[in-house]
DNA sequence: ACAATTTAATTAGCGCGCTAACTATATGGC
DNA sequence: GCCATATAGTTAGCGCGCTAATTAAATTGT
């Protein structure tokens, strides 16, 4: 909040910083001098974090879907392999995954179609259905497990143990201020006209 | 790469880490023990990075969408502004915004009927189009952009200049292991049988 | 000069998020 | 017992990525 550019920017080209793709955030830097509430340094932050995030997430999809999958897809089937003891509801893995249930219907639907996984009728509530791996499903997961860990080791591979924790705790400090960027209003950064009115 | 289980793992409950949702990769670091290519340290920095990430665009899309546009079209409002001199193509924004030309006709579209936005014909080229800013695109671009350089400050309120800089070489350190994650064969951990070969 | 290639934009259709609305069942209060 | 409400799953339709195919125009090679 203090600083801003305490270098002289290292002048944009955002080309220059990673192999392809520049993300959505791109362009911003270039405006420093002319947005007084720009705090160049928060914004290059912002860009490469999205940048880095959404360039891991293409290979991944990437990867998976030369695999015949999807992100979604071998998500559910992780997470039953994980429960299989536990008879989960598509309504549980909604909420393990953090997406809808009418995500799921679809990603399930996607699922059932390929054999890996069935739908049974809940013996207690008649609404409900629970779901399973099928042998098929088992296998192609276990198939896929090993080579998928290796690549998130690859990911990581060039920073030490000290260094994935401070990777951790500053996407912590990042990850409290998200509702700054949800909310009606941001509360940092007040005007003092908004403070008296406040 | 060469510590694994360093402490005895905060016990998973990854839905005390982040205010809302759990991401799709979840649940991977509770089989620590089952697979031995599995790096609990890189699964959990990779957990978290593609948490926050998720959650940070997830906010700052229903921040966008209550003021009635999305991600993309508000990215093409920025780029246009910013080169508002160099009467750009469709293809030139898809490039600079690393996304296809098929969707940047797609957002246009939706940009044109909102009358932010006009196509023109290329004077030289008849294939092509520029395309710009309306004054309506403009003033609604001058209305959100201070709030939105305010968002991203609070954003990153947490991180005193020295920890943003830490955080965005850390995630250099990560991109540049980014194609390990899209290859058909990860390069990492290569068996000695491998290695001859290679 | 003309055929082959390249390039610009679009279209069609898929994937997988979402919300809102709908159906069926369970549950809780009176 | 019965009505109101809540909950499970699905459906319909949108947003915005993608690829592949199409059309038009420019460029390149011989």
């Amino acid at each position: 909040m203090s600083e801003s550019l305490p270098e002289p920017l290292p002048e944009p080209s955002p080309e220059s910083f990673l192999p392809r793709k520049l993300p959505r955030f791109e362009c911003l830097e270039h405006r420093a001098r002319r947005y007084p509430d720009l705090d160049a340094g928060a914004v290059e932050a912002t860009l490469m974090l999205m940048r880095v995030s959404s360039d891991v997430l293409e290979a991944y999809a990437a990867h998976l879907h030369r695999n015949g999958t999807s992100q979604g897809r071998f998500s559910i089937l992780i997470v039953l392999d994980h429960h299989a003891d536990c008879a989960l509801l598509p309504s549980d893995l909604a909420c393990k995954m953090g997406i809808t249930r009418a995500t799921i219907t679809g990603l399930l639907d996607g699922l059932e179609k390929d054999g890996f996984v069935e739908r049974r009728q809940h013996p207690e509530d008649r609404r409900a259905l629970t779901v399973h791996l099928t042998g098929a499903g088992r296998s192609f997961l276990e198939a896929m497990l090993p080579d998928h860990y290796r690549r998130i080791a690859a990911l990581m591979s060039e920073l030490d143990a000290g260094e994935r924790r401070q990777l951790i705790e500053l996407l912590h400090k990042v990850a409290a201020k998200i509702d700054a960027i949800r909310l009606e209003k941001p509360a940092e950064e007040m005007s003092d006209a908004q403070i008296a009115e406040s």
